[in-house]
DNA sequence: TTGTGTTTTATTGCCTCC
DNA sequence: GGAGGCAATAAAACACAA
């Protein structure tokens, strides 16, 4: 027995012949009240040797005794030495007993939480990574998207530049004038004015948070970086999008050239397979 | 019936608190 | 230093398939 020094000494002797208690639990549900108490009384007999010796034997405790301490370990999970005699002396049992029990209730219920807690947190893993993958699809669909919004860009681009340069020589001189990304701090000023888009972008609907973007924003700058940034910072406020997406956005580089064109004044309406008309 | 895995009861050793 | 809690573990009791 614990502490052998202390009180434990008896309690250790008396715990060896528990009070009555069944052999087999099933008994005690098969047999009446009071079958059940004559069996008891021989079982206890029978612990007891020949001689009335204590012979050394683990015993499970009744259901009635399982029951009752079930029910004190929800009220409170904690023995006060007051209620742990009591309810050994309720339940015949040595408080020993009743200490030792609640001893193993409590680690019993601590490896359940435990179990409870990790289930928790693998749900919520679970959900947090599903999500993650639905947000991987988004961007490789918005990714693949904005490569074909670039090529056509292109396409367009070399398509209008060969017939300015086929119709006017003059025309062409102007629009290099007036183009956005020349490097120019002038020409920057000019742009800030009058460039201004209007676009609608609709997301797939296999998108676990479909978006739609509904903006008219206006260049502040000649780096199509921050562009970019700010055009994602405005989605990502209104719709409370993940942050991924900006870096998405971000990697998503127009060379300063493809970039230029895009605001320039002169060619604003190349994006006409873009707009939607509102 | 028996081997084996699980559950329950009890012990040991260490730690903290008063 | 004693009382009591906890983790680790032993051992008995139990459940169950083969």
């Amino acid at each position: 027995m614990k502490r052998p020094s202390s009180s434990g000494s008896l309690d250790a002797l008396i715990s060896i012949c528990p009070p009555k208690e069944e052999k087999n639990s099933k008994n005690k549900q098969v047999y009446s009240r009071e079958f059940q108490a004559m069996l008891d009384g021989l079982e206890e007999e029978d612990s007891l040797g020949e001689a009335g010796q204590a012979t050394e034997k683990k015993r499970r405790l009744s259901i009635h005794q399982v029951k009752a301490l079930e029910k004190n370990f929800e009220v409170e999970n904690k023995l006060e030495p007051e209620r742990k005699v009591k309810l050994a002396e309720e339940l015949g049992l040595q408080p020993r007993q009743v200490a030792i029990w609640f001893q193993n209730r409590r680690a019993r219920w601590k490896t359940k939480q435990l179990e409870k807690d990790y289930t928790i947190l693998k749900a919520n893993y679970d959900a947090l990574k599903l999500d993650y993958n639905n947000l991987e699809q988004e961007k490789e669909a918005l990714t693949a998207k904005l490569r074909e919004l670039k090529a056509k860009l292109k396409e367009e681009n070399s398509e209008s530049s060969q017939s300015v340069k086929e119709d006017s020589p003059k025309v062409s001189q102007q629009t290099k004038d007036h183009d956005f990304c020349d490097n120019d701090d002038d020409s920057i000023g000019i742009v800030k004015e009058d460039c201004n888009v209007n676009a609608q972008l609709l997301i797939s609907p296999a998108s676990s948070s479909p978006f739609r973007f509904n903006g008219s924003s206006s260049c502040s700058d000649s780096s199509n970086h921050q562009w970019f940034q700010s055009f994602d910072s405005r989605m990502i406020l209104g719709n409370m999008y993940h942050p991924q997406l900006v870096k998405v956005e971000e990697q998503c580089t127009f060379t300063a050239e493809e970039s230029c064109n895009f605001f320039s004044v002169d060619q604003a309406p190349t994006l006409q397979w873009y707009f939607t008309g509102q």
